[in-house]
RNA sequence: GCCGCUGUGGUGGAAUGGUAGACACGCUUGACUCAAAAUCAAGUGGGGGCAACUCCGUGUCGGUUCGAGUCCGACCAGCGGUACCA
């Protein structure tokens, strides 16, 4: 028996297929379909192919000698990416020029690739270096410079320090340049920009016309960044800002605008007072580096420019802030923000705020109550309200009864530890007023000192004081204390009665500057929207409700309700909740609620939700649909003193309260109200969610879209905005400041300016130099070679300078699938009949690391060709899929400096190229990242021996010794037959999709079923020479794509004498697939409880009875009811019991 | 945070809503051998049982269904992408 020896017969083979041009595509063939198989050429490194390439490649070839077995005209070219920075710099250390370091590095990749038996049509190689190759790059460039596509600008680029050059924005990756992991600096250059954004919207409308999987396509979405919204004018002085926003429909609540540090009108607005504060600012912004500005989590920080803009629809003042939070190079580089909606927005308006409050403001001396020398001063955090009437023009007051003086006061009171100023004036108002229904609050105002000596507490007294405005929105009150009655008196007044009554220097002053509108950089935190939970169903039954959270201090737990098993649309845990009575206070109706539903009777209120939460839900108790408007309120417990809980006897027993630990209550709750409730009340935060539209004027009670389009449409008709769509992708920076690339196919000159070289002059050549190392200074090698540099201007003949910069690597790249469809073109790119017969690349197939850079950009260019009549379809790939990354053994990546690297020349040869590639398909589904297992290999080279020697066993076996056959010759004939039949229908199903892995199972499978000992003694006997034959052929025919070598040697033995390769695909006969026995599953009640073999076409009473026959299963049946029986023909009956 | 993908033995991974773990690796036992390697044969999810058989089992919790790894809902974990993009 001859041994099989992959040495031997792989490189022969290899030899043979070069020799006879097998792989060769043939141009305009129209007696064949044409399929075009691609993969991603690769980059030459000195590194060689490696395991990646491998899998790429294997697969592709699988997929093109298929093909080409089923009668396709197959394209299946490779080439290589030859320009880029590391051959230069390896030309650069080992002294020798990229041009020969190129020429060695492609022949290794070429030599490799040949080793692993790739059906390649090498004729059409390309090299993106080649001056024949990129006198094209060329040419395509001045078709996007002819039409504006291509353009300089000077602008703040990413900068590579390390390799000394700019980069695309798709290069930087978390600051740093993807390829060497340097952080990448901001430089002003002179560079050329590919205009890709104006084929934004083509690029993402293009991927529904094509098969992308959806991680890439969705990945290219994101990349694009498309969103609408609105762009909206604010007047500031005398200059128009123009912000952009997704959410116009928050317009009213959008109380300051930001500016990014590099905007341009900065200075303009900043009034005289702010200027140095600003400048130092936008100075300290401009020094931060690209990846301190980007690191996640940083402190918002700002400053106020002294300028206010007036918000059009609620007509409130908006301090102009300037923050480095927001980006120049993105929308109009400034925002309206909206603090109550955004969490950006909310966290800087909450730090500014902070630091303003921190700030101290001047002091004042109370003279009529003048501090006592020599005693200490008692200090307190104050806060004040300056509180305004919810119609007319008047201010609340306040007369202290029983005190001598007889002037007004400010509502106002000490701020309790825990508290902000804003919940303290809140509370003070309501203790001291009973004023509860308020519109809006805010502060303003710097803080303020105070001391003066207290009558009262007999001590000196020191105050810092903080300023709010608030604006009531009825006069509806809550009882007040009597205590609180005997001290205080409350009056309104006039804006001028009430300044001239006003105690107290500091008092007057923000009053004054308050009602005389002085700017002020507070920013306002007004919510616009009513959040919405649940689905409204149009006939809502509509109440207004609260939601009461009972939060015990000393135990850090929360009390919850238990109305058992959460279902669709009841149960679960939640809060206490409850309908208010029409005028009733919210929190006289909370408390109420508490005590009946839990019989807690001491609780102390803390605060309540701005705005109520329009929850739709299913009420089960009413048995319709409800909307209730429910008001969150947060409740301190006093202490255990428990009532007897006052409810209906049906009602008690549907729940249970329940504390429930703080850290876990978030996760407790089960119903979507009442968890916007409790983020609402316990965790500072905005709600940046959708909802109904409050304190927005005439557009209150419009919700989602309706209101953004309201909104857009009002702006518009007052001339101050309009609907507006935005990306997040940029123009391509496509210069790079080095030697190796193609040269930008232009010449500056002093008359002309930029001059495209003419077509006839193409390719302009890099020059062949000794020195080409990049330079510091942003100027690209190429700027130092005089006799290169210095040229004459093609238009009028004067002196011109050649363009130096270079193209990105990704020039090359971005059309070489055409040029394999007419590889040797020196007339055009390529010719229109060739692009015109191969059309679409079929599959593309390639790294995912690709999907933002090579895969947009490509696209990109395409798009650009179509739209000048210049290729035919609209989209380069109709397919693209991407396979997954090789792991080493350990599970990590692969890596040099790991060691860990497996080199595809070594496995080829310890175990052969065929060896190689079938485990390349075994090892998992091809998308799927997957470690490298030299033992699996070696598993699958078991296989291949296997099948070796299955072959020659099976060819050597004696065609005729007389000697007959044990058993009945047809039945093993068809069991053979059907086992070859199988497989071929497997292998067909899963090679159309992709599933390699198992397709060499199903080989395995096989072959198992061949070499079964007693499966291979009777295959031997002579009477089955002829069964012998067919079946041997068809394992040969299945193997030829995976194992091409095998294939054909194994081919040749069986007397062939032309190329397995070019022999047809045996498609399978689906009547030979049938079985003559079935095995049918009996289960009772879904558990399996026996199988019984029965013939496929057995009726339904004729399985049911073969089943109840089973004995385990009548064992099953015995003593039970039968309720239901399902039989599924040929798979399956089931017995339903009871 | 957002977008996408993935969760199945000791491992890589199979399974049109119908016998979970195909095919391999590894491991155990046996044959061959002086011995080892290679090869061949048998076994191999966990628990119980002498056995027939039986219970449990595909990240978690629910739901739909005669029947769920597969479909639906909520969550958890991992991977990839992206991120003050307003």
């Amino acid at each position: 028996m001859k041994r099989y020896n992959p040495r031997d017969i792989e490189p022969k083979w290899q030899q043979i297929w070069a020799n006879t041009k097998l792989y060769a595509a043939k141009n305009g063939d129209q007696t064949r379909p044409k399929y075009y198989m691609l993969t991603e050429f690769p980059y030459p490194s000195g590194d060689g192919l490696h395991a990646g390439h491998a899998r790429e490649y294997t697969i592709g070839d699988v997929i093109a000698r298929h093909k080409r077995m089923q009668g396709y005209n197959v394209l299946f070219p490779m080439g290589y990416d030859a320009f880029g920075l590391p051959t230069e710099n390896y030309a650069i250390k080992h002294k020798v020029t990229p041009q020969s370091a190129t020429a060695r590095n492609t022949a290794m990749f070429r030599q490799q690739m040949q080793s692993l038996g790739y059906s390649i049509d090498w004729d059409r190689e390309v090299n993106t270096s080649d001056p024949a190759y990129y006198k094209w790059t060329q040419w395509l460039f001045l078709r996007f410079l002819e039409q504006g596509l291509a353009y300089q600008a000077e602008l703040p680029i990413n900068w590579c320090p390390f390799e000394k050059t700019g980069l695309a924005n798709e290069e930087v990756v978390d600051g740093k340049h993807e390829r060497c992991g340097t952080p990448v600096e901001k430089k002003l250059l002179k560079q050329w920009v590919m205009r890709i954004t104006d084929y934004a919207d083509r690029l993402i409308d293009g991927l529904k016309s094509i098969d992308y999987p959806s991680r890439i396509s969705s990945q290219q979405i994101n990349w694009i960044g498309r969103s609408e919204g609105a762009e909206i004018e604010f007047a500031v002085d005398d200059e128009v800002l123009t912000v952009y926003t997704t959410r116009p429909d928050t317009l009213a609540g959008a109380t300051f605008l930001v500016l990014a540090p590099e905007h341009p009108a900065v200075t303009a607005i900043t009034a005289a007072e702010q200027r140095a504060a600003v400048e130092a600012y936008v100075k300290q912004a401009q020094a931060e580096s690209e990846l301190a500005r980007q690191a996640t989590d940083r402190p918002k920080t700002g400053v106020w420019t002294g300028a206010v803009a007036k918000n059009p629809l609620s007509g409130r003042d908006m301090p102009v802030w300037v923050a480095d939070y927001v980006l120049a190079g993105y929308g109009t580089g400034a925002i309206m923000a909206v603090p109550a909606h955004d969490e950006r927005d909310f966290a800087f308006a909450k730090a500014m705020n902070q630091r303003l409050l921190a700030t101290e403001g001047p002091e004042y001396i109370d003279k009529e109550t003048a501090p006592r020398p020599n005693e200490p001063f008692h200090h307190r955090e104050v806060v004040q309200a300056i509180v305004k009437h919810p119609t007319e023009d008047k201010y609340l007051l306040q007369r202290m009864l029983g005190w001598e003086t007889k002037s007004l006061s400010l509502v106002s009171g000490g701020i309790e530890s825990g508290e902000d100023p804003l919940q303290a004036i809140v509370r003070e108002l309501r203790e001291e007023t009973g004023y509860v229904h308020i519109k809006s609050l805010a502060v303003t105002g710097l803080p303020y000192g105070v001391k003066f000596y207290h009558e009262h507490k007999k001590v000196n007294r020191s105050a810092r004081v903080t300023t709010v405005f608030i604006q009531l929105e009825s006069l509806r009150q809550v009882a007040v204390a009597a205590e609180e009655q005997a001290l205080n008196e409350s009056v309104w007044t006039g804006a001028k009665e009430a300044l001239s009554q006003l105690h107290g220097e500091g008092a007057r002053r923000v009053f004054n500057e308050h009602t005389a509108g002085e700017p002020t950089p507070f920013i306002a935190i007004t919510p616009v929207i009513e959040p919405i939970t649940g689905t409204p169903h149009g006939d809502d039954h509509e109440k207004e409700a609260i939601v009461a959270v009972v939060h015990n201090a000393k135990t850090n737990e929360t009390l919850l309700l238990d109305w058992g098993p959460r279902h669709s649309n009841w149960g679960g845990m939640l809060f206490i909740g409850g309908g208010v009575e029409p005028g009733e206070d919210l929190v006289k109706a909370a408390e109420r609620e508490i005590a009946e539903e839990t019989g807690y009777k001491h609780v102390k209120f803390v605060h309540q939700t701005e705005v109520p939460v329009n929850n739709y839900y299913y009420s089960n108790v009413k048995d319709r649909h409800d909307k209730a408007r429910m008001y969150g309120l947060l409740f301190e417990l006093e202490d255990d003193a428990q009532t007897d809980t006052n409810m209906d006897e049906g009602e008690k027993d549907k729940f249970t309260p329940k504390w429930v630990p703080d850290d876990e209550v978030f996760s407790t709750v089960n119903d979507g109200g009442h968890e916007v409730i409790y983020r609402m009340l316990m965790r500072d935060e905005a709600y940046p969610g959708e909802g109904v539209l409050v304190n927005s004027g005439q557009f209150d009670g419009l919700s989602g879209i309706e209101a953004k389009r309201a909104i857009t449409k009002w702006l518009f008709d007052q001339g101050i905005g309009r609907g507006a769509t935005k990306f997040k992708l940029r123009d391509w920076i496509f210069s790079r400041q080095h030697y190796w690339g193609e040269p930008i196919p232009v010449v500056h000159c002093a008359k002309c300016g930029v001059v495209p070289v003419p077509d006839d002059q193409l390719p302009v050549e890099l020059p062949q130099v000794d020195h080409y190392e990049p330079t510091d200074d942003g100027q690209s090698p190429l700027a130092a070679i005089d006799e290169w540099v210095n040229t004459t201007c093609p238009t009028c003949g004067g002196p011109a300078r050649r363009e130096t910069d270079t193209m990105p690597n990704w020039a090359g790249s971005s059309w070489y699938w055409l040029r394999y469809m007419d590889a040797h073109n020196d007339q055009a790119f390529a010719d229109r009949a060739a692009l015109d017969y191969w059309g679409v690349v079929d599959l593309y197939l390639g790294g995912m690391e690709h999907t933002t850079l090579h895969l947009l950009y490509s696209r990109f260019w395409h798009q650009f060709l179509y739209d000048q009549g210049l290729v035919p379809t609209p989209e380069p790939y109709a397919a693209r899929r991407g396979q997954g990354i090789v792991l080493a053994a350990d599970g990590r990546k692969m890596s040099k400096s790991l060691g860990n690297v497996v080199n595809p020349t070594d496995v080829i040869a310890q175990y052969g190229a065929d060896a190689f590639r079938l485990y390349i398909l075994f090892m998992a589904p091809y998308d799927e990242t997957t470690p490298w297992s030299e033992e699996r290999l070696s598993g699958v080279s078991r296989f291949v021996y296997r099948v070796w020697s299955l072959g020659q066993e099976l060819m050597a076996a004696p065609a005729a010794i007389a000697a007959e056959p044990a058993g009945d010759q047809g039945a093993f004939e068809a069991e053979v037959d059907r086992a070859t039949h199988k497989t071929l229908k497997k292998l067909h199903d899963d090679l159309e999709s992709m599933r390699f892995n198992t397709t060499v199972s199903a080989l395995m499978e096989y072959v198992n079923v061949l070499t079964d000992a007693k499966v291979k003694s009777r295959l031997l006997q002579p009477a089955n020479a002829a069964l012998r034959q067919r079946t041997l052929r068809t394992l040969i025919l299945m193997l030829a794509p995976s194992a091409p070598h095998l294939a054909e040697e194994l081919w040749h033995e069986l007397g062939e004498t032309t190329s397995v390769h070019l022999a047809g695909w045996p498609q399978y006969d689906p009547a030979l697939l049938q079985d003559d026995v079935v095995t049918v599953v009996v289960q009772v009640n879904g558990k399996l409880r026996g199988n019984i073999l029965a013939t496929p076409d057995a009726t339904e009473p004729e399985l049911i009875a073969l089943a109840q026959a089973e004995p385990n299963v009548a064992k099953h049946l015995d003593g039970v009811q039968i309720v239901k029986i399902i039989v599924v023909p040929r798979k399956l009956v089931n017995f339903v019991v009871k």
